[in-house]
DNA sequence: AATACATTGTTGCAATTGCAACATTTTACA
DNA sequence: TGTAAAATGTTGCAATTGCAACAATGTATT
């Protein structure tokens, strides 16, 4: 998996933070991060913590848009901030790098082979950032529930390529994740262990069929 | 809007498509272009015309995945090609470019600037992508067919700061975007204008209300 | 201009879903 | 360890949706 300074020493690191005028923020768990990203086109490079992008929708209603992981990238260009009202928020103690993104496009300093370097991580890392919208955008567009955890189930299965499943978060996060109500889902998780095609046990969902369709 | 090459002379254009053993391939129109495409990691770019990539589900339905056109870029990376039956189609005559993904990452030619501006200009497409798939899934995401519309609505006005929206598509291609069935997305348009919301003549609506929420 | 094909409009009905409300279990942390 | 908060399980019910079927309109092609 690609990094952020992948192939960068720790010299030329520095001096790239320098050329690209790039802040480095510390927040306190439970600290608010959005008001240093609104305003201008930075993106963040998370360097230790963990952060979540909420989205608070016009009932009140909080719901996470993105984990944010080390070496995640975020910002107004890259995560769905713009038609919502939306707030990040450090989780844990959080260390970022800003960097205003216009700066990184126009820097003149094409001599400098770190800087392709750099080029070339964030490239990598967009890459994947497409396939993980690309994957669930395939499930949200199912139209039943069903359909949908069947989805969910058959990319995660192929990824580790395996039966079994290791759900990387709880069942409410899940919910959220398929766009779907929680309580529905439930039911229809029962459904499917009922008519024998999953096992559960805690966060472990085990296949039971080769090929569903 | 950044196109694949900007800032790149056309004569280093072809040195850059040499270094990275870029094939261009033509295709008539209703041209099936997946074969050139699932077997590597290949990114592909249409340098003219105008392709689809269908996908067809396992009642076999198709639907439309992704409109690419010119400078467009697509490939099993970068597309949601992978765990269904898709085909890409060239729906006109079509020109594109192959090259293979891996050699873009791998490039050793580090003092050759024109390879750092294609990387940028790489970048600088896929941080469009990311953000149009980051509002697709905004829209289909929000639960009622309703809400679905008022999202759509709401970012393509904005868009243009305009109470118009022209439809670039048909209705029926907009209901496959925000994967909802056609008719009952008919059904919700026929009230919201009954409301007084929306007007609809052909493919421009005009939005009514000033801040719906 | 005639014909075929695609798009749009409409409706009844059954299936699916969201929502609300509540009980139970698990987890976090003071 | 005890307590509060979060997560999970369950259910009835109303609202929304998908589906099927068909009519009407619009568009493209020869």
């Amino acid at each position: 998996m690609a990094q952020i300074f992948d192939n960068i020493s720790s010299k030329n690191r520095v001096k790239l933070m320098r050329i690209l005028k790039a802040h480095t923020l510390n927040f306190k768990k439970d600290d608010t991060m959005t008001s240093y990203l609104i305003s201008e086109n930075n993106i963040g490079i998370i360097l230790k913590g963990y952060a979540q992008i909420i989205r608070i929708d016009h009932n009140g209603n909080r719901t996470i848009i993105e984990d944010l992981e080390e070496e995640d990238i975020f910002g107004t260009l890259i995560s769905s901030l713009k038609n919502s009202e939306y707030e990040i928020i450090a989780k844990e103690d959080t260390e970022i790098i800003l960097i205003d993104y216009d700066r990184i496009i126009n820097c003149k300093e094409n001599n400098k082979s770190f800087y392709l370097e750099f080029t070339k991580n964030l490239l990598q890392i967009f890459t994947i950032k497409i396939t993980e919208k690309n994957e669930r955008l395939e499930i949200v567009t199912k139209k039943t529930i069903r359909n949908k955890l069947l989805e969910y189930f058959s990319i995660a299965s192929s990824k580790h390529n395996s039966k079994y499943i290791y759900l990387p978060y709880t069942f409410t996060d899940l919910a959220d994740y398929l766009a779907v109500d929680r309580s529905a889902m439930t039911r229809e998780l029962k459904c499917l262990k009922d008519e024998g095609f999953i096992e559960i046990k805690g966060k472990r969902i085990t296949l039971l069929y080769n090929d569903f369709w």
